[in-house]
DNA sequence: GTCTATAAGGAGATAGAC
DNA sequence: GTCTATCTCCTTATAGAC
């Protein structure tokens, strides 16, 4: 019925695409489902896209692009490395939790480009992408807590990546809050544990609350558990 | 042609959906491609079970009880609890690399029935037997090298869990076993980490190579990169 | 540019001969 | 019990009217 540029139809029939892939998995992301996700007739599609394999790759492409936070780091609740990695993780759990289904499509995808050829090298891109992400998290975090990586950061990043990665599958299988807080509160040490009390200083110390203060408290921090568990 | 038990008919049916399914993906593995890696004709198929989803549905309940090994704890090079975690996680790793596909497959199933409403709690019952077998490693490994974890160890083989899942998924994306590698040491330090030195000796040093015969070597153990790497 | 109608083929499942 | 042949439905994709 009514007009549209073709780059809007496109547009609305990737976000169409990746909805109905939210909701009912790649294999049922059929071009009949996608359209009529979209509010289109099945010919549309055909105008807009050459096949619906081209419109998989194309969202495939989009989706690693947009990718945005792995995790948000927040300044800690007391200044700790250990407690604002986790405060980060916390509120990226809370992500996965609000919209589960967005990253069950997020791995369907990641799996789907991983068996067609023509996608071939994509999922290491995105993974790529994963951890560019995570080392601007990492590096943000040691700077505010006034902390030194201890290791090259880009294969911190990937230890990350990974832990974020498991725990999500993990919760995605069982939905178990408690179990992936604990598992979090294990990564923050972890991921804490590899760094050394630095040069760099905090930046500043205002607008957070229960400020206490205790600056570089770092390494060895078996037993926090956090604010979590 | 051949007369065959029809328990025996179901059970080549399931061997090769699972080939099926490891070299094209849960997406290729139509009745049709089934039965002809089975070698069957596609009327028997159905004689044997009602439906591709009872398959399925069989599949990947088989597939649970059958999984063996997460980590195989092979006694220490040099007797350490990290190095005893690493060797076992490389151990792990070198069956991934071994049989990626097999690997594929398995996250496949998991999220195929993660997918079917007919398979709820299949994959918390998957992630729950992942759990056993982690204590179990851990808990030989602890036993093995004299130590205590300071968790409970439930919570622990979570986390090994996590951190198998992660190491696992980049790997089949990226295929880089460098950084594999590395994680794979990072994983050994963190779950070290989580131990104390404890009461328990070690059953016996015999017939291990390079016994350096260093007991109780502990938590501490950042840097100790291992054999890996 | 957008529609209806349909082609062409693959899917799961079954009928019925042997 | 096992086969061939077929039904029915759903898929991607296109033809051709408007």
């Amino acid at each position: 019925m009514t007009h549209m540029p073709v780059a809007e139809r496109r547009s609305r029939l990737l976000a169409a695409a990746f909805a109905v892939i939210a909701r009912t998995g790649v294999s049922g992301a059929t071009t009949r489902a996608i359209v009529e996700e979209a509010g289109m007739k099945l010919a549309s599609f055909h105008y807009a896209f050459e096949s619906r394999e081209e419109l998989m790759a194309e969202l495939v492409n989009e989706v690693v692009e947009t990718q945005e936070v792995v995790l948000e780091v927040a300044t800690a609740a007391d200044g700790s490395l250990v407690g604002t990695l986790e405060q980060g993780l916390l509120r990226y759990f809370d992500q996965v939790r609000q919209d589960p289904r967005r990253e069950r499509a997020m791995f369907e995808l990641t799996q789907y480009a991983m068996r067609s050829p023509a996608m071939e090298g994509f999922a290491a891109r995105q993974y790529e992408r994963y951890r560019r992400l995570a080392v601007q998290s990492l590096d943000e975090a040691a700077t505010r807590t006034g902390h030194r990586w201890a290791r090259p950061l880009d294969e911190l990043a990937a230890d990350l990546v990974a832990l974020t990665d498991g725990i999500t599958l993990a919760w995605l299988a069982d939905g178990d809050d408690g179990r992936a807080r604990r598992t979090i509160a294990f990564a923050a040490r972890a991921i804490a544990a590899e760094a050394s009390p630095g040069p760099e200083r905090p930046a500043t110390t205002a607008g957070t609350t229960r400020t206490t203060t205790r600056t570089i408290r770092t390494t060895r921090t078996i037993g926090t558990r956090g604010g979590a568990a």
